[in-house]
Parts: structure tokens; C-alpha cells; sequence
DNA sequence: CAGCTCATGTAAAGGTCGTTCACATGAGCT
DNA sequence: AGCTCATGTGAACGACCTTTACATGAGCTG
């Protein structure tokens, strides 16, 4: 009968020990299977080894849990996005352009912590811990946008850096929302969702003024380790951000 | 007892006469108001006045009303949609335009069918009619960049129309994702998401050479109706597409 | 109009969840 | 050794989703 249950017990005792580390990670892997909406209180239970009421004893519902985890996946988003930006390294536009990626790598790779942090439902103004790691992640974009925005090649009217960094996580988000993520990756694209914020983002610097002329893909050496004063948007690029128009 | 019940049941007799219809439209306002995930099967049955087992007459299940709902969506999003871009009058760019703040009014203004659509995780390839009803609204964006695309100036790179219909789709998600829907409208924004998403596309359009030096809220006469043949990108519009930069 | 049929609705029941409550356990301190 | 309190258990409640057997009556057929 309680077979298994009864050799859990005895293999941990009555105390699990752990508990709150152990059904933030279920309810990670869960998330990850079945979404956040799937999501069970009681099979996180299971999976841990215990009864449907002992979580209670550290979350006060299911919605704190979800919002625990919502506010770590904003924390790690934070880390992964400042490694990213690398405080503008090696010059500001290549950093940026990073930044880019690394948010749709996170909401790739770490899909049950986006769902959590954008699609459970989980308001984010309700936990004045989960606002601060949700801020704390946008100030890195906003950090970044400002340190672009002061680049802006002279004679260019310079954009206010909250815009520009409200335009690209509009755009992270809505390229890793639509066309990265679950069954939504399944529409057929003519380029990956990768490729496709990058020409997106380039599309917009160079809408600013920024010279842009760099290859999307193209691997080879850091040209200009400094961006200033090149040229003012004279001329257009050779090849656009899309790669060869052929 | 079962007062009300009785009562209901002498107004309109055993049968219903249009449930599937009243069911829809209880279940557009319980998603108004609670979200898809909120949103019960029984509660639509209950506000319908029939028994909780007689929805299964008229859907499979919970998530064949919601992905109904999704469809209606699809649908009445794709009319307003087209209606916007109006075959693109009366001129190319303001009719753009006009379909951006179509997208976001769609989700301000039916917070329902947009759950539904878009966050409530019914898995759009599952159903064929529902699928067709996406790529149909689709469509309406693809076609306006594609005959956008086609009014690239002289001496630029002409850019896939089905990458400017994504990268605008993305926008306009992301925008009304983020920014304009329930909680997340609370952000304090430094301006309006119309706004922001007027200028986001503004000054995406501007990277691909179309000149955009039109005043974002002005409501003067259109001072070109013939958008083609404009001034190749050779200098930088008035005042950006944020407006004064003061 | 009588009678039949079948779409449509009902009640009851089984399973799962979220949540609460009274009670059990045992780790750590005195 | 004994106490205390954080932590876990089992039982119970109500709500939900879904299935099943049965009830109703609208519309057709003759």
C-alpha cells in the first residue's frame, strides 16, 4: 500500500530537513513540464516526499510559491543579464547587442523561471521583494540604454535612455514571447528568433542615429574597439542588418 | 432551496434554446475579470442557470471553450486590424501606424480575447480553425509591411517584408505584453504605451531609410500624400519621434 | 394528432486540488 | 531528562472537472 512512502519516511525520518529548497526545485521542474497554469501545489508535495499540507508550512499558498520562484528566476535574469552587458565591454553597441541575446537564452533555458516571471499570472507589484528583483533586472537594460544613449553620434538628437530601453525590452520580450518559447517556437520563421531580434535591434540603432555597419553573424574580430565618432548616419550600410538582400 | 434553480428553469423551460452562445459570452466576462486562469467551467454553467455537466454538451472540455474564445478573438482582432490599415489609406506610413494602435486598443480594450489569445497557454497549432484564424490576423501585418517594404527609397536595401511584419508584430505584443494589460499597465512609464509604441515603430521604420519626419500626435493634414520619392536618409528629422527633446 | 428519435439538459458520483485544523514528532535548548 | 516549538501528518471541507445513466421535449414522420 504506502509502501514507498512509509521507505521515504524512513530513508529522511520525520523531518524532511530541506523542505523549501526542495519544493522551490519540484515546482521548478514541474513549471517546466506541464506551464505554471499546470502547475500543482499537491504534486509538488508528492515529488518531495511529503503530505499535500506540509508545504504550507513554508508557503503561506501556492501563489507565494509561484511568486518565490518568480523572484529568484528575476534575480537570476538579473545576473545573466549584467554578465551579458559586462559593463558595456568591449565596446557599448557589441554589449548591448549581448544583452539582447542573453535574454532570449534565458527565456530559452530557463523557460520554467520565465513562465513564472512573465506568463503565471503572479502580480508583480503585490511583493514589494519580487518588484525589487524585477526592477533590479530592467535597471541593467536601462543601465545599458543609458550608457548608449550618450553615444549618440553628434548632431543626433539624443533619444531619453528609459525610451530606448522600454523599446528593447519591448522587443526582447515580444520576439521570446511569440516566436521563442513552448508551442509558439513552432511557427515556421524564415530566421531564428535570435537573428530576428538582432536585425530588429540594429534596425532601431541605426533609426537613432548609430552607425551600425557591422555584420550580424560575421565572427571575425572587433573592428573599432571604439565606437565614437564614426561616421554620422551619411550613407546606408552596405549590407543591411538582414544579411544579403539577394 | 433550489428557489432560484426552479425559478430559472419555469423562464425558459428545460432547454436552453442557445447555450454554447451564453456560455461563450459568460465566459468572455469571467476571463474579464479573473483571467483565463481564474476562469471555471462550472461558474460559466452556473451564470448560464444550467447544471455544470451540460457545457460537455456543447464542448469537449474546458480548454475546447477557451481555444473557441481564442478563435473569436483571432477573428474580431483580424477585422480590426484590417479595418485599421484600411487597404492603406490614406497614405502608407499613417495607415501603419494606424494598425499599431489597432494592436494595443485590441488589448485595452478586450482584455478577454486577448487572454485568450495570447496568455492563457491554448496551444494555437492544436486546432486547425484556430490556427487559420491566427495566420489570418497575421496576415493583415504581413501585407501592410509587405506593401510597405515595396516603398523603400532609392538607394536602400529593400528589407523582407515578412521579417518587418514580425519584427512590428513584436513590437506591438511586446508593448502591449509589458505594458498595457492589468497589472503590468501599473508600471510607472514615462509615457503613454501608445506612445511608446508610436515611437518605437518610428524610429524602427527610420532605420530602414523610410523618412518618418512626421509630428507623432500631430493632427495636422496629411502634408504628403504621396510618400514615395521623399528625401533619401540624408539627414535627421526635426524633432525625433519622442517628441521635444528638451 | 400519436409516436418516435435524438439533441440537449440533469443528478449523482469519482477523482483531484487547495486549504485548514487538530494532533504527532523530534531537534535543539535548558 | 524534560520542554518547546518548528515541522510534518491525516482527516476533512468545498470547489472544480469530467463521466455516466437517466430525463425532457422539439421536431419530424406517418
Amino acid at each position: 500500500m504506502s509502501w514507498r512512502k512509509e521507505q521515504r519516511r524512513a530513508e529522511r525520518g520525520y523531518h524532511h530537513g530541506n523542505l523549501k529548497e526542495a519544493l522551490l526545485q519540484a515546482a521548478l521542474g514541474l513549471i517546466a513540464e506541464k506551464g505554471a497554469a499546470g502547475f500543482t501545489f499537491a504534486d509538488a508535495a508528492r515529488m518531495a516526499g511529503v503530505s499535500a499540507a506540509a508545504p504550507y508550512r513554508h508557503f503561506r499558498d501556492r501563489d507565494e510559491l509561484l511568486s518565490s520562484i518568480a523572484q529568484r528566476g528575476f534575480e537570476q535574469f538579473e545576473s545573466r543579464l549584467a554578465a551579458a552587458w559586462d559593463d558595456g565591454r568591449p565596446d557599448t553597441v557589441t554589449a548591448f547587442e549581448r544583452v539582447g541575446k542573453a535574454y532570449l537564452a534565458f527565456a530559452r533555458e530557463e523557460p520554467a523561471f520565465y513562465n513564472a516571471m512573465f506568463e503565471s499570472g503572479v502580480p508583480v507589484d503585490a511583493n514589494p521583494a519580487l518588484q525589487a528583483a524585477s526592477e533590479s533586472a530592467f535597471n541593467i537594460i536601462r543601465a545599458a540604454a543609458e550608457r548608449l544613449a550618450a553615444l549618440t553620434p553628434p548632431g543626433t538628437p539624443r533619444p531619453p535612455a528609459m525610451m530606448m530601453a522600454l523599446h528593447i525590452w519591448s522587443m526582447a520580450h515580444g520576439v521570446a514571447s511569440l516566436f521563442s518559447r513552448g508551442d509558439a517556437a513552432r511557427r515556421k520563421l524564415p530566421m531564428s528568433p535570435d537573428e530576428l531580434l538582432e536585425a530588429e535591434v540594429l534596425i532601431y540603432l541605426r533609426g537613432l542615429g548609430f552607425p551600425t555597419d557591422r555584420r550580424p553573424a560575421g565572427k571575425s574580430a572587433e573592428p573599432p574597439p571604439v565606437p565614437p565618432e564614426a561616421s554620422s548616419g551619411s550613407g546606408v550600410p552596405p549590407g543591411g542588418p538582414w544579411g544579403k538582400p539577394k
